[in-house]
DNA sequence: CCGTATAAGTGTAATTTGCATGTAAAGATC
DNA sequence: GATCTTTACATGCAAATTACACTTATACGG
């Protein structure tokens, strides 16, 4: 069990933050986003992120930068410099045909996976809010 | 990001091995049997638990245990040992109104969740599997 | 007495994560 | 021309999490 309490959003509402950040799941968004966009770098991805993100937990500047370059090291995307424009150089990331086939797994995974708790999140609906157990 | 091989299952199948065990979704299905059940060992959960798993990752026995216990540190089931049976003595688990709470929260997590793996799936098949990448 | 099934754990190395910090370029402000 | 801010990417490390092997213990059949 992760860190019960969430740190940042103090609040009651139950969060997902109180499962950490999760950043797994960052993956399958980014490769979603660089197929979409055909090519991207990181800081430009961040935002995007937020709007497809899997889980409400926030997501660290620093799992996005290191999600990219696993993703790169398993060639399922490469990179290069951008100097073009203004300001400091940005890395610029393009899918693979690896990275395209991995998405499609993520496909499954998720398909899945969101199947499962919707047939979950079912079956407690189904059983009430009782509070049938011990204080 | 995890190991990329699934060692358990080496075929090309997409699996959430590829994930970790991701033991935090054990614990809503946990929380959901005890409150179906009533009362449960943790032995006796382990095949329940297959069953409304929300990964397809095989579930080891230790982090069902170390679940459970935990749970109890943080005042969402209670146990008792069970010594009236035949064979080594079961740790009976109850949920208390505390776990019910919790579950509760989880379904809130869960049904959010549930619902941005479909968007995004739904949006990753919408662009179609076109190989659009640099091999 | 030995093997097997049941039941519940523990030990620990490896991996993953959160958070703080570092580097660096360009433009704004004064 | 000094320094502040924003953009952009990256690393270091302690703490949390996980995988996997291993241990303890009871009962039953033969």
């Amino acid at each position: 069990m992760p860190r019960r309490t969430c740190p940042r959003h103090g609040n009651g509402k139950p969060c997902t933050c109180a499962m950490g950040n999760l950043y797994r799941f960052v993956e399958p968004v980014l490769l979603f986003l660089l197929k979409r966009k055909g090519r991207a770098y990181g800081y430009e991805l961040a935002n995007d992120l937020r709007a497809y993100a899997l889980t409400d937990a926030e997501i660290e500047a620093a799992s996005l930068y290191r999600t990219l370059r696993q993703l790169e090291v398993n060639s399922c995307v490469t990179s290069e410099w951008d100097v073009a424009g203004s300001g400091p150089a940005r890395r610029v990331y393009v899918l693979t045909a690896r990275g395209e086939q991995h998405l499609q797994e993520w496909v499954t995974v998720l398909d899945h996976m969101s199947r499962s708790m919707k047939a979950l999140t079912r079956e407690v609906k189904a059983l009430g809010a009782s509070t049938a157990g011990v204080s």
